[in-house]
DNA sequence: GTGGTCTAGACCACA
DNA sequence: GTGGTCTAGACCACG
């Protein structure tokens, strides 16, 4: 599970947990019956108080994505609908665009604003560029 | 100024305003002098609160982004350093990253949301495709 | 007329006005038919906008306690009923209460609480002590 | 901790609480480190809002007077310096003015106005008459 | 009309 | 349970 918290977003962090849940079951990266992290290690990992994972999990669970069952864990749902391609991508542009917007606003060019993409594209990828593709474009 | 407020993001509105009015004051969208709009057409042109955008023209003012005279209004202020280089890309790397862990959660691969951002930088440029404006670098 | 505004103590100033004026009119200090001080001059006394000034005596003209002819200026209507000896010293205790109290907590003694109150209302007679009253007492 | 709010006096009830617990610790009622109510309980026996007195409380600490410990509760500093004598009289000043100007304007004379606060202060000493109070000075 | 303050309700993070 | 924050409505002082 990767999931990155911002603390100075203002977003509820236990937001932040449920959304970034909710897109990995939806599109498939979580599958259905995965185990996810328990809440203890997992609130260790992000710093945060047990309280608020446990608060994202209970949400999660009113939402139907995931099951927790008493003692054993939590886990991915099987009846829920998963995003189709065309919705993953309307979730995409959205912050997409929140970068592209703020890039403008701060007048950095377009290709300063694209280095930066491949360099965090690179940086998720566990550091190892991928030299075969164009950086440059 | 025309601003944008999402209100199913979760981040607190004032900030919304705050940072959105900061961004185009550092990048000498707003010149230093430049009224604001008054609080009250503001929070009716978003409707919001105008304790709302009051609580943002606080904030800017602690920051020292703009100056506000009882009666008279908000301006920028003169002496407001803006962002440097360095400082816009940090803020922009946030938001960078953000579009890159969703992408992942969604297993969007790297060449299809490659395609996105520039996609989106297209339709902010105007709907200007990318190679016109290659020949300007 | 002897109005005192307390700038610091949080009750808006044109209610300030508004129980003096009141307190003295029901008291036969202000007698019926007598004339108010102007708005400008009292504001300007008072070092207070003349909107608040004019705020009060709207206030007293809907209360039925002044009548305001337009061009003419502000006076004490007759009908008002004036306070009864008793009702008098029920407003006088409330407000005794509060500094007798604020001394208990400040555990400001008997003997200099009641050197205060002399002092004050000496200062309030125009500075003439009355000697023939034992203030030591 | 015994609070009286007036909620007709005008005077914001926040400052009321501020006030009466400043003068309580800076009297040595409320002794270093002694814990202050908590919000939610204060607030409902006072019948305000739990911001309200939150309110109070974050600008006592301001002031230095208390300091509170998010998820513990608030208690009162070891280093804050009671009021000097000098102080005292001035907030006593303040409001023995605010009744001698009622006075004055409800024409209650001197004498009259002399025998409410010997009465008032008798009252608040547990009703015990002057004379016996008298022998200890 | 301008900005500022007080009170309130709902939600959040933490223990 | 604790304190903290965001949003909102009503009222105030001032020009």
């Amino acid at each position: 599970m990767m999931i990155r918290i911002d603390f100075k977003s203002g977003k509820p962090i236990y937001l932040q947990v449920v959304d970034q849940i909710r897109y990995a079951a939806a599109s498939g990266q979580l599958r259905p019956g995965a185990a996810l992290p328990s809440i203890r290690p997992l609130a260790q990992e992000l710093r945060v108080n047990r309280n608020t994972i446990a608060k994202a999990y209970t949400e999660l669970e009113n939402q139907g994505v995931i099951e927790t069952l008493a003692g054993k864990g939590s886990f991915v749902k099987d009846n829920h609908s998963p995003f189709t391609k065309q919705a993953k991508q309307k979730l995409l542009v959205g912050e997409i665009d929140q970068a592209v917007v703020t890039a403008h606003h701060l007048q950095v060019d377009r290709e300063t604003f694209l280095r930066l993409v491949h360099e965090r594209l690179d940086h998720y990828s566990g550091g190892t560029p991928e030299r075969k593709r164009k950086e440059s474009k």
